[in-house]
DNA sequence: CGATTCTTTGAAAACAGTCAATCTGTGTGG
DNA sequence: CCACACAGATTGACTGTTTTCAAAGAATCG
């Protein structure tokens, strides 16, 4: 299982035998099967978790049971509640499988350890919340500016491997549409493309 | 100046005087007046910039001129355009002040020169980055499962402040709804609040 | 197969956007 | 000090989009 997890960091920056030996020492593998939940809104999330396979999902529920997810989470990408997991407070997300997922995770603490013992991971874990910051500026414009129909185009588009994967009422509620929505704004976009190619 | 920004700075952490000594000696000061640009679109954004006093606006145009805002910038917070900065790429924003404005400033080469030889700034900083990834994940949540009113309410409650300063269609466009909507949705809400204060 | 989950559809209602006009307040120049 | 311009906020009528609700088709899975 760690051998993933070493293929994706290897092609990161170059990492000793000794620093690798020492992240799989640290490591604790798990298995979610699909539909399990494994943060439950009000529980801190503790782990810096890498995804190895499978697919995660974090979403809040509105009391009326409606769900809005917040990220998907394919393999070779981490999971974690940022606000729970860096204050250690409360989440307000659950996550959960969309299919059998496995992963590899570290305690806060572990991890924070492994950051400052390896500058390599601290660089690289930096790195990567830049990107995600600058991922999250520009959904927030897609929310704010985009018609229903573009922010299905750009969802396609930005992740097509997802998109293959979860069904159609989560694209919606990523998006924050309603399903029904989402499927017409499919029909409307298919009789385009036909009449495109007609044309 | 730089008084304002050593103030603030303190009460974050402990530096010392030479460590002060040396952030000042890398700022540099500006003033920006009402309604000019500091960073326009295509350019990179090339500076760590620091408000002292005033109220910066981070905002894109779409080609049919309407404006979609990212982020409102007040005094004793930091106005960046990360994407642009961190990769040093073409902004794909705009920011300018909606009052006039002063703010102190670095550049990515110094500033991360500071970061390198202060620890507490770069502690500082990644905490900053934090907390802002964490607000930009609330801010989608509000985008996709608030209603318009939601949204206004929210934005009272957690931008007082900001609220007071900025004419009602910049909170609009900061929201994502047409400044008309927001109109009939603060007169639905004073209805309300009267009809509350009758019963 | 039967059950569950997912997707689509139709019709009605709620909501938000657009356009054009008006109203309000502020500030500038004569 | 007034008049005018200008930015901002509101209103009404209309249009268009999205949601909601209820129902019915697909698809998938044990």
């Amino acid at each position: 299982m760690f051998e993933y997890f070493e293929a994706y960091m290897t092609s990161y920056g170059e990492l000793t035998k000794d620093e690798l030996k020492y992240m799989r020492s640290l490591a604790t593998v798990k298995r979610i099967r699909r539909r399990q939940l494994l943060l439950k809104e009000g529980e801190v999330s503790r782990h810096k978790v890498f995804v190895v396979k499978g697919l995660l999902r974090t979403y809040r529920l509105k009391d009326d049971g409606s769900e809005y997810i917040l990220r998907f989470t394919p393999e070779n990408s981490w999971s974690v509640v940022h606000e729970s997991y860096n204050n250690q407070i409360p989440s307000k997300y659950n996550i959960d499988a969309l299919e059998d997922t496995d992963v590899i995770m570290w305690t806060r603490e572990d991890f924070d350890q492994i950051m400052t013992a390896i500058p390599v991971i601290r660089a690289f874990s930096d790195r990567l919340k830049e990107n995600n910051y600058d991922a999250s500026q520009e959904r927030i414009m897609m929310n704010i500016s985009y018609t229903a129909e573009e922010k299905y185009e750009n969802f396609i588009t930005s992740f097509p491997e997802i998109f293959k994967r979860v069904p159609l009422h989560m694209v919606a509620s990523y998006l924050g549409v309603s399903r029904e929505t989402l499927t017409r704004v499919r029909q409307a976009r298919f009789r385009q493309q036909k009449d495109n190619s007609i044309g």
